[in-house]
DNA sequence: GTGAAAGCGCTAACAA
DNA sequence: TTGTTAGCGCTTTCAC
């Protein structure tokens, strides 16, 4: 069947070399001009597809409308002049050969663009997902990405210290612009990757470093607000419950060692707003994640303690209606027990009746911010740092210390 | 500054065509033989990077290492066979130019192949994400998706009619396969993009059709067993909470019109399974989401009615808990004044002490058995319905009716 | 307003 | 085991 210098490729296409390539490629471009010849090049029609396999390229229109494949390619993208009745004759064969659009690899490269954005998650998927923070700032992302044509890809974030440090999707998926969605350390190993790669970052809620765009909330200020709130009631023995500190995910109490070592901006920056407020937290309880039953364990721990707080602040809401769950548990009434206060404004229903006095976060627009950042550093311009004010909350969850 | 037939490209290469291209050509290859003349062409070392711009090439690396471009490919690869020696002297040039890898954009062209998984996500991506059972399939998908070398792309979903029927990301973004997550009725417009562009699609929990995988559990006979379980307490009047209809998501009890033209198969199965039973449920209230407080909205409805119902079924749990809410907030006692079922066994600690009566499925799994047809898929085989097994599991909100 | 030509960065078939 | 060669499908520059 094969002359010598004939082969096909692992595509399926007939490749040749030398002079009898020139023959092929006459061929091939008759075929172009008579469509009935094009058969072979073509996915034969509605059959079950295979690969992303589109047979039908640009040229082949382009040689069905019996124009240029420069000027079919004007007629897609839009970008340049082009008259209409060309244009239309463009479209008009596209839609015989069901030819659905330029193909986006060779888009991709020819502009050495992707279109996506790699979005690194704090965590892994499952446990980030169940954290509407992260779920409703990904919205927001979203939202204004779709309209600059670009698209998310999820990366699954640091795990625990059993890991691999970063999963291989960072490594090699082509991403115009990466978003780290917590977490980033000054020597965080998803930075250090990015940073090889040369794709530009926004970090939300990290450690501000050169060359990387942050996004973040004004979470000390907010967080010493809530805590000047909490002791204007008279609440003096106060205890804190953090988010992780670290990769380690520890829970429990935090003594000075583990304190001295908070590798989470975050973390820590709430804690110093406690701090700010002028409240030493009798106890500092450190959970593994942002969750409810991680708030559960450490309310039902402290709550059962001898020298019982008369107030609990949260790092986080999904925090905080752990603790409420686990003061009803023990039959502790809110706020009269005890007051609790958390920290992002989410809405609970399933709290009710109880709302949470909590501070609360634009997330929608903290991930329209996030956007912003992306379409500058896409642009070449270097993102300035972007802090979104934050708004004490007060609910039902919160009041007089008790006598 | 520039002669007649030279010429900067948009992404700063110097072009020029005929004899003078071979002689840049020349002076390019030579540069590559000199790492020292190759400044012009790589991206100053670490300098705040503009685009995933990546400057270095494997050409450049090959040149580094004084091997062919097709050799320096295979160090990467380890598609081919190739000395330890020469492989460990180009991943030497490679880190001393800081090449991070090839570039995925030529690769995926090459290849013809994105590594990219296009989710089609039911609803839009907030209302998705709040639904842990569409997070906890993802979760396992993307986990079986790692290995594979391929990476999720979010794409929004069909949200409610007042929007245009596919994201534009649908239409254009590069994937190899896309999974539907719900909904995919027959004409599904989203189904409809994809075929038209040739892509392969998994459906889940979607109407079985031809060219399409279909990942499913047998929710119907769950759906029935469930039921069996509530009658043989003793109940008789029985009402039931849907997911919703279609894409109009419409809330409210559903009449014979509404109930003969349900677009999701999901709902329709859910809806027949207690048919099965020989239930004929005194209502029928479709909502416009799985979220609690539609299934809220339909407890306070359904409880304060004349003829109450003795027990209430629901499509989900996330609607059953939002129901148990709203009779705990009636001051109904579950399971002694009312049994609530659910669908889907997920663990909701908040509803403590409750526990949901409920069908459980295995959704880590069926995010694996969406994997794994799209492995299927992107093999070329032509992947078989998967249906996964559900189990009743007996909690605490279901008991014998009330006398 | 249209066409010719070049080439993005890579992989793979084949020859050597 | 390595090198030569072709080309994936597209966009863009420049000439006309």
């Amino acid at each position: 069947m094969r002359t010598p210098r004939a082969r096909i490729d692992s595509r399926g296409f007939r490749q040749v070399c030398g002079y009898a390539a020139r023959v092929v490629k006459r061929r091939r471009a008759a075929a172009r001009r008579h469509p009935r010849d094009l058969r072979r090049y073509v996915a034969g029609p509605r059959k079950v597809p295979t690969l992303s396999a589109q047979r039908t390229t640009l040229a082949d229109v382009a040689a069905a409308a019996g124009v240029s494949v420069s000027t079919a390619s004007l007629a897609f993208s839009g970008s340049g002049p082009i008259a209409d009745r060309t244009r239309e004759r463009v479209l008009e064969a596209a839609r015989t050969l069901a030819y659905a659009g330029p193909n986006p690899l060779g888009r991709q490269l020819r502009r050495g663009r992707s279109g996506i954005v790699g979005v690194v998650m704090g965590d892994v998927l499952r446990r980030a997902f169940r954290d509407p923070v992260t779920v409703q700032v990904l919205d927001g992302l979203t939202a204004r990405l779709g309209p600059l044509g670009l698209g998310v890809l999820l990366v699954p974030g640091p795990h625990d210290t059993t890991q691999p440090p970063v999963d291989p999707l960072l490594s090699t998926a082509a991403m115009d612009v990466a978003v780290q969605m917590w977490g980033g350390t000054t020597d965080d190993p998803v930075l250090e990757t990015l940073r090889n790669r040369g794709i530009p970052v926004v970090l939300v809620e990290g450690t501000p470093q050169p060359d990387v765009a942050v996004v973040g909330i004004d979470d000390r200020g907010g967080m010493a607000e809530l805590t000047r709130h909490v002791v204007g009631l008279g609440h003096r023995r106060i205890a804190t419950v953090t988010l992780p500190f670290d990769r380690d995910r520890v829970e429990g109490p935090a003594g000075p060692g583990r304190l001295s070592g908070i590798a989470w901006e975050i973390t820590r920056r709430r804690l110093a707003g406690v701090t700010d407020a002028g409240v030493e937290p009798t106890v500092v309880w450190e959970t593994p994640a942002s969750l409810v039953e991680h708030g559960a364990a450490a309310g039902r721990a402290l709550l059962q303690a001898a020298d019982r707080p008369t107030a609990i602040i949260c790092q986080s809401d999904l925090l905080a209606s752990g603790v409420v769950l686990a003061a009803r548990e023990l039959g502790l009434r809110v706020p009269q027990d005890v007051s609790v206060a958390g920290f992002d404004g989410l809405d609970l229903p399933w709290l009710a009746p109880d709302v949470l006095t909590s501070v609360a976060q634009p997330l929608a627009d903290k991930g329209a911010a996030i956007g912003d950042a992306v379409a500058d550093l896409l642009a070449g311009r270097d993102a300035e740092e972007r802090v979104l004010p934050v708004a004490l909350r007060e609910g039902t969850t919160t009041g007089p210390v008790p006598v």
